[in-house]
DNA sequence: CTGAAAGCGCTTACAG
DNA sequence: CTGAAAGCGCTTACAG
């Protein structure tokens, strides 16, 4: 027979137990959440009897009086997108350090289902709301705000004080990935961004072109073109930088999967890395480090981007907040995937 | 000012909607779970007030009552593990689907950690449990079964008749990897173990000497290693396995994470995949098809055992469960990590 | 069809 | 130090 699905015994209550003890139910909860105000070899006795009867403690309960849950919600995209796979490590880790449990929901991109998902979130009546790379905060930010809950935005930041976020320097990172393609000889760089019109894509467009202009190299639209930040958005953009009449000797990919993508793409075509063409990627996703060759990148703390937005939601929580948006390091890493270019006519 | 760290505005509840709307709270609560108990003219007007003054109501006052909250818990020993990302995708999709929201926790293989978080799942009161890929069934069982509350294992069966589990034939599909190598030529195979016990890796580990056995090729214990489950375990075991008098000439690793570790280990040390080794992974993770070569591996359905998981949970909670351990197809994809094995004496 | 009442399991002033 | 009371926001018999 089984267990399982029978029927759920009740729980045992403050109630059962006080009754159990012989005092009264404000006792029982007073002993169990260490008030002073009970004598301390009676609360000693009552906790021994909680303990004996499995007693647990009803959140739902508990929060219907204390009006918060200690819960928070995330909504990221796509769990199975390592960035956010990571992301969301991070968060949880932070949030359980102090006691908090995380309501996670996939949005797949589909501002509907955002919403929805949020919708629930509220009323499980999360505390707080973190929103990963998502159009969200930009659609819905009326109905957001109106939540009157603290919202926490990675990688999304939004112009309005409503909003808190955290994010990596995006433009200027990007300028510095530019800057070791140009520095290493390249003149003709392409970007290859994403087509979705997220707010990262954004900067990091604007810091390649500074990057371009400050080495007085010209900007050629035709060097830019739209993935969809997975791999196989690239291989049609690839294939289109290809087919120039002067085709670019480097490509800066808006991400990893798209770097991902093109790497492959390139093999497919008999063009080598970093000889044919070098290969700048976006995030340093673990797998950057066993690609073939090993792929330059630049980083993103994404574990610590979580922990981070974990923490300012928290801190928003308890009052104790100083920041409304923090800015974490992005760090270039140099591997294989980057090389001067080849001589064009020996 | 900064609405979002401002005192929370008290919801307005279904007392406030009553007062509006000239009624008992009762027909406020009737009207809005459509009750047909209700006239349908205030019944609508009800609902209109409702949705006017912002109303959303209070999951935790509700699940005190009916006592259960929509709610699923899930444990993983890593969400930055993307075998395990994609299992949780699923399960939430699957969730999300039946009006359930998910509770997300690292255990990070801690025992310990692992038991704090589901007891703080007890005290949220989920209504069921799902644990992937982890030892807390075998080292927790009856503090587990002591919760009473449904729980389905991924890829951890264990037998017992208060578990139920959703999995793929581990030792079938083994043989099955192995029988690829076999049929190629190959006569001293390798398996890579993982080295933390999991019964996943005891059932593929008698899968890999079954189809030894079937070909009538000595188990010789020298080609067993063992690694962690991630790219750096594999280095040191391939390491051994390279030392040996005889060295074998095709691998089968425990899953994608050791063979990718394994991948990059061989060519550091020169060796090409497979022309001198022929390596198969395990799991099929998306990155299987992206390395170089791309690698033959054993397909777990991880998003649709995810799936599989939650319904069987759900099924369970309404009491329309019809089995109890789900088995799902694996799959042998061939890829360019496995050739014949090269020719020893020209 | 509607309302008053009781109760879900807790916390917390209030009054000893 | 302790208990009786009220109340958090809902649902649901029970009695009109």
């Amino acid at each position: 027979v089984n267990v399982c699905s029978a029927p759920l015994a009740r729980a045992v209550s403050i109630k059962e137990i006080a009754r159990l003890a012989q005092v009264s139910h404000s006792t029982v909860s007073r002993a169990l959440r260490h008030s002073p105000l009970v004598n301390p070899e009676t609360a000693e006795r009552i906790r021994r009897i909680a303990e004996e009867s499995g007693y647990c403690p009803s959140g739902p309960a508990r929060s219907l009086v204390t009006r918060h849950t200690e819960t928070i919600g995330v909504v990221v995209t796509s769990i199975a997108d390592p960035f956010h796979a990571d992301v969301v490590g991070g968060i949880e880790e932070a949030a359980n350090e102090r006691g908090f449990s995380v309501f996670l929901a996939n949005s797949n991109a589909d501002p509907e289902r955002e919403l929805r998902v949020v919708r629930s979130f509220q009323q499980r009546r999360v505390d707080g709301l973190i929103v990963a790379a998502s159009r969200v905060g930009a659609l819905h930010l009326s109905a957001l705000s109106r939540m009157r809950i603290p919202i926490v935005l990675v990688n999304n930041q939004h112009p309005s004080e409503f909003v808190h976020s955290v994010a990596i320097a995006n433009a200027q990172a990007a300028r510095e990935a530019t800057r070791h393609l140009v520095a290493l000889g390249h003149r003709r760089i392409a970007y290859i961004g994403d087509r979705f019109g997220y707010q990262s894509d954004t900067e990091r467009f604007a810091g390649y072109r500074q990057a371009l202009a400050e080495a007085d190299l010209p900007f050629e639209p035709e060097l830019v073109v739209h993935g969809n930040g997975k791999p196989d958005g690239a291989p049609p953009a690839v294939a289109r930088l290809l087919a120039l009449a002067a085709p670019p000797t480097a490509l800066f990919c808006y991400n990893d999967m798209t770097a991902l993508g093109a790497l492959r793409y390139l093999r497919s075509c008999g063009l080598r890395v970093p000889e044919d063409l070098s290969l700048v990627g976006f995030d340093d996703l673990f797998l950057a480090e066993y690609t073939d060759p090993p792929l330059t990148t630049m980083r993103q703390p994404m574990w610590q981007m979580g922990r981070a937005a974990a923490r300012m939601l928290l801190d928003l929580l308890e009052g104790s907040a100083t920041v409304d948006n923090v800015q974490m390091p992005a760090e270039l890493i140099l591997r294989q995937s980057t090389a001067p270019p080849r001589r064009r006519h020996g």
